[in-house]
DNA sequence: ATTTAATGTGTCAAAACTACACAATAAAGA
DNA sequence: TCTTTATTGTGTAGTTTTGACACATTAAAT
């Protein structure tokens, strides 16, 4: 960014990222530390006039994780009049990371798309800052520093679109690694849901959905018994998630 | 319309609605029919700088159906590069419906966020035009006239979130008269999903969330056995959505 | 060898769902 | 007025799914 011709750009637009991974148990995002300011942000950029909204959300990512093929999906439009105050450009300009010209663009009013991604944190070795951030690092969704903005809102709403997908769109395959336990898969849809379910009822409910496959191999390395490992079948958990995991209609 | 102080507008957005109604067991959308144009279009506008995009939504809605307080969501912002062509702006402008001005307005790039109403259809009694088009009508969803720009997409997204959402918005609430029939529940319910449902195991299962009252009424005036008028019971529903009905996490 | 804590598996009762059939009834037609 | 017709109200039996459990197994740590 920085010198941006600004012809180029569509005006008073924005892409927000909350890019969730799954490490330890938890669910962590991917934020942004801004230049001279203790508040955070989600990954964001502006989006090209000749570009699609979502190939600037690829853009983002990629830059941010270095990772393509990632799954990302848009689930709003934040677009509240009064949601972009201009003083973080304030203090990006006083510290020298903007210029007259950009500043000018920062002031405008902006409507941002949110989109979530979900990438597969092993392979988010070395997240990379962007040129208006002195950080990036991931954060557990339970202690999140303060975020700039209605960043939180967006966050919350990822989570919530999130829910709501659960059965319709690949989280486990596109959040766990190939191969993975079945209390593994058990602790991602806990902090996804925000609560605890049953072992064995879940074991069954899962299997059930006939989308797993069982390797043969188990998890060596723990402190207890070795689980086994399992893997998606692609196809069938594409197929199943069509209707939707469990829908009852 | 017409004669805009360019100023004013967010440059590059607008928001569409698809106006869901539902009536004689078909679920029907507003559309409009462009001026000296044989394509419909999905009821729209632009958002002011000072507005919210919600609003702008808002205002879409009463300038078409005359309500306000109307059930709307925002699904989604269309944001394809190639999403907005200027053909219909050219048409526009040579039948005297656009000056200089607004068509360079019209000839931008857009992005448009997707909204879904639910209204009453029967308090739509007339629902009105816009200055650039000739006619306001409803349409049933299985024989809908060709639409402009990417309005089909738009629908078709539309009636996916309105399905995801089904079991966590007041769908029956928002779509149906005070007082409604099991059969018309059913119906809608089936209009929704576009596949028939038994008809004992609807009842049960709708009664069994509690969120239903009898009336002690009977819709009198069909040809056969009356049945019974239900209410919802608002609190009770708002509860229930609040978990998902019969969501199985 | 023993301890520890996690994993793998099974069972029983309750609830929900599926697939049905038959009685009741409001209006229309004979 | 009586019969016909199509729709609504209601119930039940068999099956499946769910929820709430307990116990045996095992990899590493002591």
């Amino acid at each position: 960014m920085a010198k941006l011709p600004l012809a180029d750009w569509h005006p008073g637009l924005s892409v927000d990222c909350v890019i969730f991974g799954f490490h330890n148990g938890a669910l962590k995002v991917l934020l942004l530390q801004m230049q001279g300011m203790d508040k955070w942000a989600l990954p964001g950029g502006f989006v090209r006039k000749a570009e699609d909204v979502d190939e600037a959300a690829v853009r983002v990512l990629e830059e941010r994780t270095g990772l393509k093929e990632i799954f990302l999906e848009q689930y709003r439009l934040f677009g509240q009049a009064g949601r972009s105050t201009t003083e973080h450009a304030r203090v990006l300009h006083q510290n020298g990371w903007l210029d007259e010209e950009d500043l000018a663009w920062f002031q405008q009013r902006f409507v941002s798309a949110g989109y979530y991604a979900l990438v597969e944190y092993s392979k988010v070795s070395a997240p990379r800052a962007d040129y208006f951030s002195s950080a990036c690092e991931w954060w557990p969704l339970e202690r999140l520093p303060d975020l700039m903005l209605d960043h939180s809102s967006l966050l919350d709403a990822a989570l919530a679109a999130l829910r709501l997908h659960l059965n319709h769109k690949p989280v486990g395959l596109s959040l766990l690694p190939e191969q993975f336990t079945m209390p593994e898969l058990q602790q991602l849809y806990e902090a996804i849901l925000g609560k605890s379910l049953d072992r064995r009822n879940f074991q069954r409910r899962m299997l059930g959905y006939g989308i797993l496959c069982r390797t043969g191999e188990r998890r060596r390395g723990g402190a207890h018994k070795a689980p086994w490992l399992y893997e998606f079948e692609e196809e069938a958990y594409e197929q199943a998630l069509q209707s939707g995991l469990g829908s009852t209609w």
